[in-house]
DNA sequence: TGAATTTAGTATAGCGATAAACTAGGGTGG
DNA sequence: CCACCCTAGTTTATCGCTATACTAAATTCA
């Protein structure tokens, strides 16, 4: 028994049994019973359901405008393939969902810089395209490639022809180390990556910044930065901090990663959170919830974040209207036990 | 100024502009050079390469049979979108690699029981499909409606028309209890979901009795199920341990994110693990190498079971041979922190 | 009753690309 | 010198669908 060739019902098929043209069909297939009689439209929808008629995406996007396919583009390394983050996950499957009810579809592609991205897009003839986790530059020199409207997430780049979706960072580094100045520390260091990696970082060190001048904190912070946000890298970051940097008492952490990497260095020495040294990170990921001590942190929605992007992107397709600009969204902090106050009450 | 709707290059504007057919571009770009002289081959591509030409994948996929386009598809719940877990993030991950470097594209899409499946994958052409988390009767059902090559993961549906890459689970699950009997435990509980939920637990539950049968230990073990798998539902298991079954000496729970809950909710009630109790995990996730302490687990190769999955995939598409059945894939154990030895050395 | 309008379609063309069949012009062999 | 075969293309048809323009018959209007 032979699997035989994907039969397709085509228009023709159910024109041929209905006695029309391929048109009527159409037609009604469509919706567009203005133009056929009633009993017309009957016949050819119960013959269209008989023989389980579903319409050929790729000739329908030949001839249309429009395919309904929207790309999802993260950065990726020949290597290891495209980088996902617990992060960027719950994002991708938050745009899958909105899209999907939309009546869009989603190509996801991982693009390594080598190789570009316009192939991708422009072949299938894109409606859109939501960018995630890029670097500035990346963006600017792939956004010169096509002229799809896009979302990015997550970008700093200065000004580009796309919408951006990103959040308060600033405000976060802020909120982060506030809270740790209120609760009296004075020596509060920076772990993060290179600010030349991420833009994000950039501004998490603005706000950390902000709060230490805000409070009278003077002279050189404590920093301690990485190529790439992981374990591992806070593991070391720990131990450097508690062998070599005894006076500080407090670390604001750019990502959840380094925080409970952190954490578990200062306690392969000996040490204790937040006993020894208090600990705030940035995310809310999942680990920050089960990790010991449970992280204080900044939290962001992440549903928000990704319903914000479809959204600007569908409202771009349906309107035609030009919206480019920066949507930025809120940050909060949330207290666990990572956090020790050294005030006396 | 217009955004300017996108202006594709086409074989007609290269035709136009080199004084020869489209027919003659197409045998081009297609690398058909023997149809073509070797003057009209630079020509042709040297205007391409300046037009910036991308064919388009929607008019090749209609004339072609093939559309370049593999279908990964989820479950998903009209409210929550599709189910994202560490695991099938990573699997997810190494496909679209290995498909974008065969030049395939990737179609992710979240499939909620209700609609069905055959209107995604008929529309798109899709040359083949790969299901990721669906139960046993979800498969049989969207099966039906279609005939693409399909490659199932974790399936244990009796036999279907499709390939199916999945673990051998029920050796995971006496490997992981013959490690607790080896280290001396006799009173081994179970903790999973219920069996009609997930074929994979069903076999572990398998492995686990086998362990037991053959260390000669009799009587009904402890087994606690619960719906789906959850960090909070292995805190419950874990609290009613405790509280409800103080002759369990350990347990061995299918997934990692019940046995980093039960050790936790252990902890909660004043225990410690391992000495209180001895946990084994399945699936050596992220959260397993960092949890306090840190998981002793059954481990598979996620690259490998992508790896397998799209190589299955690629090899029907390329060679039209049918290959249906099972490629099971090894499980290892792997040692860390959370068993007690309960034999004196 | 004859012209105008509506109804319910049909006919034609084209989206971008490819397969298959066909052809003009130059070279070759006997 | 003519039949024959390459070479380097061209022509035609088609994939499945839709937009646009057209038309025959039925209905309305004055």
């Amino acid at each position: 028994m032979e699997e035989g060739v994907q039969v397709m019902t085509t228009l023709k098929d159910i024109a041929k049994e209905a006695g029309v043209t391929v048109m009527t069909v159409s037609n009604v297939i469509n919706g567009k019973y203005d133009k056929v009689s009633k009993s017309t439209v009957e016949t050819v929808t119960e013959i269209a359901r008989r023989l389980d008629y579903v319409p050929s995406a790729t000739a329908r996007s030949l001839v249309a405008k429009s395919s309904r396919l929207v790309g999802v583009l993260l950065p990726a390394t020949k290597d290891e393939g495209i980088f996902l983050s617990t992060h960027n996950v719950a994002v991708i499957g938050v745009i899958e969902r909105l899209l999907r009810e939309k009546g869009y579809y989603l190509l996801l592609r991982g693009v390594s810089a080598a190789e570009g991205v316009s192939g991708t897009l422009r072949s299938w003839n894109l409606d859109g395209a939501i960018f995630i986790g890029f670097l500035d530059s990346e963006i600017q020199q792939m956004r010169a490639s096509f002229d799809t409207p896009l979302v990015v997430l997550e970008s700093y780049a200065a000004h580009g022809d796309f919408m951006n979706v990103r959040l308060d960072d600033r405000r976060g580094g802020y909120l982060a180390t506030h809270h740790l100045i209120q609760n009296g520390h004075r020596s509060i260091a920076f772990v993060g990556t290179h600010k030349s990696e991420r833009g994000v970082d950039r501004e998490r060190y603005e706000g950390y910044l902000e709060a230490l001048r805000e409070a009278g904190i003077t002279g050189d912070p404590v920093t301690l930065l990485s190529h790439a946000v992981s374990y591992s890298n806070g593991v070391e970051a720990g131990t450097k901090l508690r062998r070599e940097h005894p006076e500080v008492t407090a670390v604001f952490a750019t990502a959840d990663q380094f925080a409970v990497g952190i954490m578990d260095g200062i306690h392969s020495l000996g040490g204790t959170v937040p006993d020894d040294l208090s600990v705030v990170g940035f995310d809310n990921l999942e680990i920050a919830a089960t990790s010991r001590p449970p992280l204080t942190t900044i939290t962001q929605d992440l549903n928000r974040k990704a319903a914000t992007a479809v959204d600007l992107l569908l409202q771009r397709l349906q309107s035609k209207r030009d919206q480019p600009g920066e949507t930025i969204l809120d940050v909060e902090l949330v207290e666990r036990k990572s956090v020790r106050n050294l005030k006396p009450a």
